[in-house]
DNA sequence: CAAAAACTTAGAATCATTCTAAGAAGAGGG
DNA sequence: CCCTCTTCTTAGAATGATTCTAAGTTTTTG
């Protein structure tokens, strides 16, 4: 099996295959667009970075692409709860769970320590003004008696 | 001193002093209306609930209220890293530090032991199937070679 | 090749949020 | 009290990211 440096089109081909989707040169670029570089980019710019290469491409099939990638498990979403904000009055610090199936999200005390230990894996110098943890799952089938 | 049930307007009085802020109806109420119950109500929420008691009031007050209690620290703002979704080819299990000077955002690694330590406070019954950590701070003055 | 399914596209639509410009309300000084 | 300054509130317009829609393309399969 002979081994190319086209490596990672590979493995985009092999998932878009296992989830019954077509490679395309759409996707393919995207995909080689957020991997060419270890940064961030959001979808307006893979957007700029992609046009250059193929002109004709639209913003919403960056986005369209961007989703099956995303279902591909070959790139993450950073921000992607982008619902509305919401509003908390408990000061304590503390992460939040997101109940895909209900959309309800409650509370979850952090023990200092965890705090502590979040911290210290800062590079030298860097300083959090506070850390925003969010788990993403399902509650127990049967419901506690925690509200939103 | 006589101490009342009105304990939180009060920290709201003081707060809004010390920050040489006008304490208003507005924001008073606001603030109630997130003190009245332990959930995580968007604007458009507390609108609803807010316009019940003044009918006049608007959405444009509201969101203008809350961006003063949280100012004044005595609310959070959940989700409110709402710049667009950025997307990200690391698909180890990684945190995201995000520069509040620079804008810039990198990656931070996160041992398993830490993971595994978060996923144990969720309560019985409850499962993650990703946990959202992000740090808002400061880089270091002397700049290192991370990238966005 | 024909028909169905999967994709892409441009532009309209949506939704949360912010901006703008004008009007009210409170604080202080005379 | 009245004036003026500053702070707030308001309605509606504007913005910006994302999603939707409807039509056109490409691919697959029979």
């Amino acid at each position: 099996m002979a081994h190319t440096t086209t490596h990672h089109s590979d493995d985009l081909a092999q998932r878009l295959a296992d989830s019954g989707l077509r490679n395309t040169p759409q996707r393919e670029l995207v995909y080689q667009s957020i991997l060419a570089r270890r940064d961030h980019p959001t979808a307006e710019e893979i957007f700029a970075r992609v046009k250059a290469e193929m002109p004709t491409i639209s913003l919403a099939t960056v986005y369209n692409c961007l989703e099956t990638l995303i279902e591909c498990r070959l790139v993450r979403a950073v921000h992607f709860e982008r619902a509305s904000t919401r509003y908390c009055p408990n000061l304590v610090p503390h992460a939040h769970f997101h109940d895909s199936k209900t959309g309800v999200t409650h509370d979850i005390d952090l023990p200092e320590e965890l705090l502590a230990a979040l911290k210290k894996l800062l590079p030298e110098g860097y300083t959090a003004d506070m850390i925003d943890i969010t788990y993403h799952g399902r509650g127990a089938e049967k419901p506690e008696k925690l509200k939103d």
